[in-house]
RNA sequence: CGGGGCGUAGCGUAGUCUGGUUAGCGCGCUUGACUGGGGGUCAAGAGGUCGGAAGUUCAAAUCUUCUCGCCCCGACCA
């Protein structure tokens, strides 16, 4: 390809509305273009990464005996008021209706209509386990788009399915599938770890999650730091044990206190001259009509995630004044909760408090509160539970080492759904026994267009971007320096035909343009290999070749150039 | 949805508080010349419903109201 005719569109300036470096760079080297909040049109070479990404997903989903097919992005709402998600997936759900009033849905993810495939053609136990994937534009009405195409209202997904007779059928393939995520990412040239993930609005009960470690990940891991552990999950899901506070206090009796205008734990410690970690944090939630105040020490962040395991409801979230007031009759004051005295549905300690000697609770009354609340006598029977967000520092649950913490861009994550779609759609097979039984299923999702933006927060510098050669969307820059000078342009001529001929994919800076702006667009768009002929060196007998992640670039002779620029090129990462 | 902010040429912006000629600048774009190893120089150009609507005023990019869009922080997620 000659650039002059090569539709790049690239940028000095970095556009205002970018933030993190992968969607900045995207923009400047010219792969995409924003149309709308959270939605792209892809650009030439942009589209070339992506599709290069999509096809090593290809590859390596073949290889594990999935079958590409291709559903409709646009699904009818009765698919999905089947199982429920027309209601519980909520806003984020793309709906919208034909001229008949008929309310369809644009797929976020497609449980539904596979399930709904499979019920109709699949029968037999012989004709399992069976894994279908596609790769399709997703729809997800984002509550907040953002980072680019890391969190896009549209975007492209490889999606895949597993059906299985049996529990431990789904649980082998769930293995090959943790397998070839990892070859996927690996040879898109990324550092991806596997991490124990949590299911979201997706269902089911084991799930993993591929994080891409970058400083701009929205995810936080935390992970044991003993290799032979090697326990790491994200914060939604790490469990672990919060250290100890010890406290050489002597219990003192409960006593009420004027607390006015004190309804943050930071006021009331600060005016109680304690310390946060002595009070005891109360939080109203609502799960779905039912009231649960959790009671949590006061330095610590509680995990909805975990919350919800407890009470198993469609919705959790902070409980609204309105909600509040409307169960009024539990005894509960927003501001001045604490856990004696009220009739919520719920009453959670999390076990950071059972240690706590001399706390500060709240009164439930306006401006009270009480301290030296020990909870063993003060609320005899209070039942402990996991409820906090874990924390560097805290020890590992499996092997007792403090843990540390890492950001990641989660770029992929399987799930072991089980029965819950199968059942709710009535999805059965006929198996060997004569009975009817209900698919076992998994599901496997990968963000292709997020993989690109991963690559890059991982593989940049000051300059632009670094590709990987397996992603790349050009393998070889040819720079004539002077496009006007013909030995420069036979030499460039006869590199590009042989290279092409060698199966190399080339792009052929022929613009008439000064060395150094052609440099900077050569390292913005970031090929691996640029090779680059210069009237200076020609002469000489020389070209210049240059590794897109070195520094300095190496003399090489024109006569035996196309093995040695092979050579240097294989060596790219 | 809550909080904060921004809409002026393709991109980045000045001007807005305190209304007043022809809305200024850099990049990019066109033409020409020079130049030729890290976004070069000079000259001449093209390009604007100042997000939109209504209002106040002799006069609105500037003030008021409404509206649309976008970005950032939070709660959600590949």
């Amino acid at each position: 390809m000659r650039w002059k005719h090569a539709f790049i569109r690239t940028m000095k300036e970095t556009p205002k509305d970018a933030e993190v470096i992968s969607h900045v760079l995207m923009i400047r080297s010219g792969m995409m273009r924003k149309v709308g909040s959270g939605i792209y049109e892809y650009l030439p070479i942009g589209w070339k990464v992506i599709r290069k990404v999509a096809d090593i997903v290809r590859k390596e989903m073949n290889k594990s005996n999935a079958q590409e097919i291709l559903m409709p992005v646009l699904s009818p709402s009765e698919l999905w008021m089947e199982t429920g998600r027309w209601q519980v997936y909520g806003k984020e759900l793309m709906r919208l209706k034909d001229r008949h009033d008929h309310d369809y849905v644009l797929g976020p993810t497609h449980e539904e209509v596979i399930t709904d495939l499979v019920r109709r053609e699949v029968h037999s136990y012989k004709d399992l386990p069976l894994c279908l994937y596609q790769i399709q534009t997703k729809f997800r009405d984002e509550v907040r788009p953002r980072f680019g195409v890391m969190r896009g209202r549209e975007f492209l997904m490889k999606d895949g399915y597993s059906f299985h007779s049996t529990q431990e059928s789904l649980e082998e393939y769930y293995k090959v599938m943790a397998e070839t995520y990892k070859r996927i990412f690996n040879k898109c040239g990324l550092d991806a770890r596997l991490v124990v993930g949590h299911s979201g609005a997706i269902g089911g009960k084991i799930a993993h999650e591929l994080m891409v470690l970058a400083e701009t990940g929205e995810s936080l891991i935390l992970n044991c730091p003993d290799e032979a552990c090697g326990y790491t999950a994200t914060d939604e899901t790490a469990e672990g044990t919060v250290p100890e506070i010890s406290s050489d206090e002597e219990v003192q009796p409960l006593e009420k206190v004027h607390t006015p205008g004190k309804e943050s734990i930071e006021d009331v410690a600060a005016f109680l001259k304690k310390k946060t970690s002595q009070a005891v944090k109360a939080l109203l939630y609502r799960c779905d009509d039912k009231l649960a105040a959790v009671f949590i020490r006061g330095d610590r962040e509680m995990n909805p995630a975990k919350l919800n395991n407890l009470v198993n409801a469609l919705e959790v979230e902070i409980a609204l004044p309105e909600f509040l007031e409307s169960k009024k009759e539990s005894g509960v004051v927003a501001g001045y909760c604490g856990p004696l005295n009220i009739k919520p549905d719920y009453i959670f300690f999390d076990n950071t408090v059972r240690n706590i000697t001399n706390g500060i609770i709240g009164a439930n009354e306006k401006d009270y509160h009480y301290v030296n609340f020990n909870v063993e006598r003060d609320f005899p029977n209070a039942e402990f539970f996991d409820l906090v967000v874990q924390q560097e520092g805290d020890s590992c649950p499996k092997c007792g080492k403090k843990m540390q913490t890492a950001r990641g861009i989660e770029v992929g994550n399987i799930f072991q759904l089980g029965t819950k779609y199968s059942k709710s759609m009535n999805a059965k097979f006929l198996d060997a026994d004569n009975k009817e039984k209900h698919f076992v299923m998994g599901c496997y999702g990968l963000g292709v267009t997020r993989t690109v933006a991963a690559a890059i927060e991982q593989h940049h510098d000051d300059w632009g971007i670094i590709w990987p050669k397996s992603i790349a969307p050009y393998d070889i820059l040819i720079q004539p320096l002077d496009v006007k000078d013909e030995k420069v342009m036979e030499v460039t001529n006869t590199l590009e035909k042989n290279l092409t001929e060698k199966g190399f994919d080339v792009l052929v800076d022929d613009r008439d343009a000064k060395p150094g702006f052609k440099f900077k667009d050569a390292d913005l768009i970031g090929t691996p290999l640029r090779v680059t002929i210069s009237p200076r060196s020609l002469p000489d007998g020389k070209i210049e070749i240059k590794r897109r992640c070195d520094k300095k670039s190496e003399l090489i002779n024109v006569d035996g150039a196309l093995d040695k620029i092979i050579e240097v090129y294989n060596s790219c990462p």
